[in-house]
DNA sequence: AATAGTGTTCTACTTTTCTATTACACTATA
DNA sequence: TATAGTGTAATAGAAAAGTAGAACACTATT
């Protein structure tokens, strides 16, 4: 995984291990991998991913078995809405972003879809 | 102005100058508040304006005189291709996030047009 | 009971960012 | 030619993030 080191590496974790939890590529109730393990997945330390993983603990987005591992929530409910969080906060920054800059709603939504034009044509 | 602590400020800065470099607040020659003014205004030291600036100079975003101050560029094709260039980043992220989360290009742009109505609704 | 695998915590060190302060270099103008 | 206003640079210190390594706590299995 590449990082970006302009944003704490526990921070981007969080967010990959959110992206794959609400793909369903991490199931509800499903066990991670090992907090060793992922440190050495990500080449990070093992503290690094622990102070990520203990604050999706807070969040409830996962649980943890001392002695056994870590799970994704049996919670549906609680990836629905993360879902939901995520996507809206994105949106939200894009509209604010673009705005900024001058476009209005219109050429905001015809600039997405002038970029998925060349991108899906490129493919 | 209000910065994310998970973001370097030199960089947030720097952002918040392209935007109003962009959006025509600050025209292309005009000159920009003194380096000492500029750090009083957003409540931050000297060095930290100092940083970005010199590297937006570099980027030939701004120039610098020694002695009278800093200058919006005054070649209009830089700042098009600054406007282009951030906006065209702004909906990268956004398209790979929200495909990260298993949104299709329709659902998408669903997502944004129901964004921008139920916003424009409440104001 | 022993052991291997797991999460958790702690201390020490390094790097980056930011601040504080001072000094230096250049320009315009009184 | 002073002087005020400007950009530039350098040093030192503080705070946050990350790394490294070790130790501790718990669980399942043998």
């Amino acid at each position: 995984m590449e990082f970006d080191d302009k944003i704490p590496i526990y921070y981007q974790i969080k967010n990959d291990l959110y992206h794959r939890i609400v793909a369903g590529d991490l199931a509800p109730g499903e066990k991670l991998p090992a907090v060793r393990q992922l440190a050495v997945d990500l080449t990070v330390n093992v503290n690094t991913v622990q102070r990520a993983l203990s604050e999706m603990v807070t969040e409830q987005v996962l649980t943890s078995k001392r002695g056994v591992g870590n799970f994704v929530t049996q919670d549906t409910t609680k990836i629905t809405a993360l879902k939901q969080r995520l996507s809206h906060g994105y949106i939200e920054r894009l509209y604010t972003q673009l705005h900024a800059l001058r476009l209005s709603d219109g050429e905001i939504v015809a600039a997405i879809q002038e970029y998925m034009a060349t991108t899906n044509e490129e493919e």
